[in-house]
DNA sequence: CCTACCGATCGGTAGG
DNA sequence: CCTACCGATCGGTAGG
């Protein structure tokens, strides 16, 4: 029950905002009365951190494969880690509605949780890139750190708000999605590369296709890559 | 009053979104009561769209620059348009802010709005972007819709939550702004063109640094280019 | 632009 | 996990 209780406020907050979704809109969702969820969790103040720890936590989850991974500084390493990046907001879209509304809500309050689960990734990843700038194979004139915050933004924040635009990238909406992430995926390449998409970057490319049906809850045509 | 209520109004729907904000704390921030509010704005509803309708009416000032612009595919009309987007929101994140709550909070009434502001500019730099591919200044991989859509969004949904975040880049909240833009231009001539910045782009990432003053309301020391 | 007031809903508690 | 209830605040209105 509490699992329930966390998954449909997860869903309701990241669609309305924590603030916009009262305790009773969950209770209904859930289908018990409203004293009930505040027995499992104290607070709606407690609730909106429980749900925010869970998305966190699965963070975790993605976390090792990208910093136990051997700090080469080929592009396949880079390519890899941008597309666990999107992989992460992109399989699972409440998880980036969520954490940009937070982002917005609560920005002093966010500090801290950047601090444990954001610096120390976005500090391999800015001595991988240095590595990589000092042998010539990333782009000379790139601020790594600038670089690497720039991506999980994007990432995130055009996953969270794709439900609004992606009208205008094409009619159908899986065809939208694929190739919103495709051209996301090259504007990566080409901001750290510079030239051209190199083969493995169309293979990895290839595989958002694949990954596109986790995109969204609803179910989806399947994609020819 | 009708403009300061209006001020007030998106300042505060800026930073805690529409549906957070009372209306008797926008009372209180203008220094009347809650009655005199609703007498200039027949309801809560109204005032959100004349905050969102004021918004959007400034996009008018700087739309003709970049439509009525010679649609030579150079690289200076490319890094110009780019630059007129950042400066938009850079110059007031709470016009940032607030759009990426409604395009969180109401993507389906947003459609309407971007079908009028957002088509026929991605449309212009659509036409643009394919001349250039074919003249072979832009890459040749692009797709130039979801280039722009996401180049948009980037500038949009980075600076509406660079509060959160600014600290990861720089101790100094200034050197993180510059830092933030400058790298955000380097990406966005990276994934056009592909190579090493050109010497006119310098020069427009120069012009972010004097600009970054306005970047906040805050007042901010001189920045030395 | 104000005072005074409305019903509805908010988060939360008592008690079982 | 429920019923029953709390004071506070919500958006909005009547009337001046």
């Amino acid at each position: 029950m509490r699992d329930q209780i966390l998954r449909e406020a997860t869903r309701l907050m990241a669609a309305h905002g924590a603030n916009a979704t009262s305790v009773q809109s969950i209770a209904d969702a859930v289908g018990i009365r409203k004293a009930s969820v505040l027995y499992h969790f104290p607070s709606k103040e407690a609730l909106r951190k429980a749900v925010l720890n869970e998305l966190l936590y699965r963070w975790n989850d993605v976390l090792p494969r990208l910093l136990l991974a051997p700090s080469t500084s080929g592009q396949d390493r880079f390519e890899a880690i941008i597309f666990e990046l999107m992989s992460f907001f992109a399989s699972e879209p409440d998880r980036a509605r969520l954490l940009v509304r937070e982002l917005l809500d609560r920005p002093e309050a966010m500090e801290q949780y950047l601090k444990s689960y954001i610096q120390p990734w976005l500090h391999v990843v800015t001595k991988a890139l240095d590595e990589g700038r000092r042998s010539g194979v990333v782009q000379r004139d790139i601020d790594p750190t600038a670089f690497a915050l720039q991506m999980t933004v994007l990432s995130l924040s055009s996953i969270a708000t794709a439900d609004s635009w992606w009208f205008l990238l094409d009619s159908d909406k899986d065809t939208a999605k694929v190739r919103h992430l495709t051209e996301l995926a090259r504007m990566a390449h080409a901001s750290l590369f510079g030239a051209r998409v190199a083969p493995n970057a169309t293979r990895k490319i290839g595989s958002f296709e694949a990954n596109t049906e986790a995109y969204d809850t609803q179910s989806l045509r399947s994609i020819k890559g």
